[in-house]
DNA sequence: CGATTCCTTGATATGAGTCAACAGGTGTGG
DNA sequence: CCACACCTGTTGACTCATATCAAGGAATCG
C-alpha cells in the first residue's frame, strides 16, 4: 500500500478532491523513517521544520504540568498528521510521542505550503482533518469532564474502535492498540490503581478485555452504552464495514 | 469601532495580511443582530448555513452526555467566531450559546468559501485560529485530567483574563464577564457547592472574587502560579498592555 | 536469567459529590 | 408597586468515588 493511501482516502472521504489534487498530494516529497516505540517525534517549544505523517503505527499527545503529571491529550493512529498544526502554529504547546514501533513520514511546511497554496481544495481537505481533530478534543472534554472511571474508559475504546475502523484495523471486535493501564490512566485522568479495578470490573462483565497490545470488545453494544458513545462527532467516512 | 476591527487585528497579529487581503474581509457581508442572553445560535446536529463572528458580548461552548449532564467546552469573547468550524464539517457536534446579552455578526459560508479560496492568506489566517482554539482545548483537557478543583479554577480565570486582554477588555486585573457559579461547575467538571467552597476560599485569601458579573484577580501572580497557567499556547498576539 | 516494567491486591485516606434547606436578589405580572 | 417566583449563592451533614500508599507477583526484555 502507498504511504499516502490512508491519507487521501481520508480526505477524499470528506472533501472533493481531483485528479490533480490527488497527483498534488502524492508527489509531496515524503522521507520515511521507521522508530523505536516512545520515540519522541516533536516535544514542546520545539518550532518543527515539517510534519510527520503516521504511516504504520501509533503515537499520542500529552502535556505535562509544572508538577510533572503527564495527560495524554489523543491517540493517533495510521493516516493522522497529528502535528499538522505546526504549520500554522511555530511552537509545539505538546509532547507528540510513538507508542508501538512505527513508520513516518515527514514533510516539510515548505512542501506542504506549497501544496496548499496552489491546490486549495487540497488546503480545505487539510483543514478539515484538523477540524475533526478539535471535534474529537471536545468529546474528551465532555469525558473527562462529566463521566465516571468506568464510562471514560468505555468511550475511550469505543471511540479508538471507531476510528480504526475506519481505517480497516479492527477485526471482528479486536483490535491491536498498545495501551498500558498507566498511558490509560494518563489518559483519562484516573491512577493506575483505579484503571486496573475498572478493567477487571468490565472482564468479569465480559464487556471488554485489553491483554497486551489487543483490546478485545466483547459486547461492543454494552462498550458503546457504557461510554455514552455516538459517533457523529467523528464526521466519519461512513463506517467501514467490510 | 468597525464590527470587524478585533477580528481583523487578531488575523494580522498571526498571519501577514495585505492590503488587498483586509479589503476582502472588510468587503464580506456581514448581518449584524443583538441578542439575549442564553440565545442558541446554533445547537448539536443543526446544520448552519453562516458562521457568527462575536462583536460584543461572550458566548460558550457545551456539549450534553446522554444523561443530561452538561459541560461547558470554552468560552467565547468579542472577535472570536466560534462556530467557523460549521464551514468544514457540515454537522454541529456541540451547542453555541450567548452568555451576556451580544452584538453577533452571521457571515453566510458562501461568502467565506468565497473569501478563502480567492485569498489563500486569509484562508491560512483563519485556519490558524481554528489551530489556536484546539490548543485551547488541549489546555482544558490538561486542566480537567490532572489538576484539583482549586488549580481548574485559577486556570481557566487567568486563561480568560489572558484572552480578554488581547483584545483591550481587562482592567486593572478585572474584568467583565458573566460567569455564575453554576456556569463554572459546568465548564470545570466540578458541583456547584464545590465551586462555591472554593471561591469562598480564593475570596478569603484576598486572591481573586467574582462578584455579579465582575472577575477581580487581587493577585494575578498567585492567580497564574495556582493554575499553573503559562500563556504560550494562546500563541497569543503580545499581552496588550496598554 | 536478572532487571525493569507492568499488573494486581489490600488497606486507608480524602477531595469532591449529594442532599437538603435557606437567604438574598431580581424580574415579572397582576 | 407589591407579591410571588425563580434564580443564584451559601451552609452543614453525610456519602462515595477515586487517590494514595505499600507490597508482591507476573511479564517482558536485553
Amino acid at each position: 500500500m502507498h504511504h499516502m493511501a490512508l491519507l487521501i482516502r481520508r480526505l477524499r472521504s470528506g472533501t472533493e478532491l481531483d485528479d490533480l489534487d490527488i497527483a498534488a498530494i502524492r508527489a509531496l516529497p515524503v522521507q520515511l523513517r521507521s522508530v523505536a516505540p516512545e520515540t519522541p517525534i516533536a516535544l514542546e517549544n520545539d518550532h518543527p521544520k515539517g510534519c510527520s505523517l503516521i504511516v504504520s503505527g501509533f503515537a499520542y499527545r500529552s502535556k505535562l504540568t509544572e508538577t510533572g503529571k503527564r495527560q495524554i491529550l489523543s491517540f493517533h493512529i495510521p493516516g493522522d498528521i497529528p502535528d499538522l498544526q505546526s504549520l500554522l502554529l511555530k511552537t509545539m504547546d505538546y509532547d507528540l510521542v510513538t507508542i508501538s514501533r512505527a513508520t513516518l513520514g515527514f514533510i516539510t511546511h515548505a512542501d506542504i505550503s506549497h501544496l496548499i497554496d496552489s491546490r486549495s481544495a487540497v488546503a480545505r481537505a487539510l483543514w478539515r482533518e484538523t477540524m475533526i481533530d478539535s471535534a474529537v478534543f471536545r468529546a474528551w472534554i465532555l469525558n473527562l469532564g462529566v463521566r465516571s472511571a468506568s464510562a471514560r474508559l468505555a468511550h475511550l475504546l469505543a471511540e479508538l474502535r471507531q476510528r480504526l475502523a475506519e481505517v480497516g484495523l479492527v477485526d471482528d471486535n479486536e483490535y491491536q492498540f498498545p495501551l498500558t493501564q498507566s498511558a490509560l490512566a494518563d489518559a483519562l485522568g484516573l491512577s493506575t490503581v483505579h484503571v486496573n479495578r475498572v478493567l477487571q470490573e468490565f472482564r468479569s462483565q465480559r464487556v471488554l478485555d485489553i491483554r497486551k497490545n489487543l483490546v478485545t470488545l466483547f459486547d461492543v453494544k454494552k462498550v458503546v452504552a457504557a461510554g455514552g458513545f455516538d459517533p457523529a462527532y467523528l464526521h466519519g467516512s461512513r463506517p467501514a464495514t467490510p
